[in-house]
DNA sequence: GATATTTGACCATC
DNA sequence: GATGGTCAAATATC
């Protein structure tokens, strides 16, 4: 694959050189880093998306939605997500999360899962006690806010991903601190029946699209039981 | 008037 | 040439 080693850094500048036209050479996302979820429903992942195309795609009875986060441009967040119907009994919605976030639009949210104080409750929250082996609260405010609860998050990793020391590895015979934070354990949620309907995985990333991932999933859970319950 | 969505066109990749 | 991803003008909504 020509673009494989392409990072997302790389992706987005290509798609956003410009001819003389107007018009940008627009790469491809197959191989860039990106994580898959189906879900029954459309659900609000907390963050604000902009609509900014619609393809039927050719085998696919359900057209497929492009969406780019709308602080694409004052926050250059270069998020995307692409969201199809794949199935129609039940239901079920695949999105595909590119990129990372770099807005800070979760934060309204996570301030109103911080407003849960019974211990019952914080017993929902996910706990990303050790997280600072993967990055540092400060520069994710979000993740802190979650430091007490616990889930884990299945990932998969090419083989021809460089390692850094902040990989996360499947490899379950490695006692890393990280360890809680790569298989996923959704034991918190189980019993919330609707949600177990859900499914991801991490398709392809680096060590920053690991971090983003998680917090984009750990987000996404907590959000919709908020939805759901209104804890 | 500002912002979001729709939709056809453009371009790279397969 | 077919397909998929993005752009941007036109249109819709608030």
């Amino acid at each position: 694959m020509k673009s494989e080693d392409c990072t997302e850094e790389e992706i987005s500048c290509k798609s956003t050189l410009t001819f003389e036209d107007g018009r940008g050479s627009y790469k491809r996302r197959k191989t860039s880093h990106s994580w898959t979820r189906d879900t029954p429903a459309l659900i609000a992942d907390g963050h604000a998306w902009r609509k900014y195309g619609q393809k039927i795609i050719h085998n696919a009875k359900h057209p497929r939605n492009y969406f780019r986060c709308t602080h694409k441009y004052d926050q250059a967040c270069k998020a995307t997500k692409h969201v199809q119907q794949v199935q129609d009994h039940p239901p079920v919605f695949r999105t595909i999360y590119y990129g990372t976030h770099k807005c800070r639009d979760y934060l309204k949210t996570s301030e109103l899962l911080l407003d849960c104080t019974s211990p019952r409750d914080s017993s929902q929250f996910i706990n990303f006690e050790n997280v600072n082996c993967m990055t540092n609260k400060q520069e994710h405010p979000f993740f802190a806010s979650f430091a007490s609860s616990s889930v884990k998050e299945e990932v998969f990793v090419k083989e021809d991903m460089p390692t850094t020391d902040h990989m996360v590895t499947s490899d379950h015979n490695h006692s890393s601190p990280c360890d809680h934070l790569v298989s996923r354990d959704l034991t918190a949620f189980e019993s919330s029946g609707p949600m177990s309907g859900f499914s991801s995985s991490i398709d392809q990333y680096d060590h920053d699209d690991v971090f983003s991932g998680m917090i984009a999933e750990s987000y996404f859970n907590i959000y919709n039981e908020v939805l759901q319950y209104g804890f």
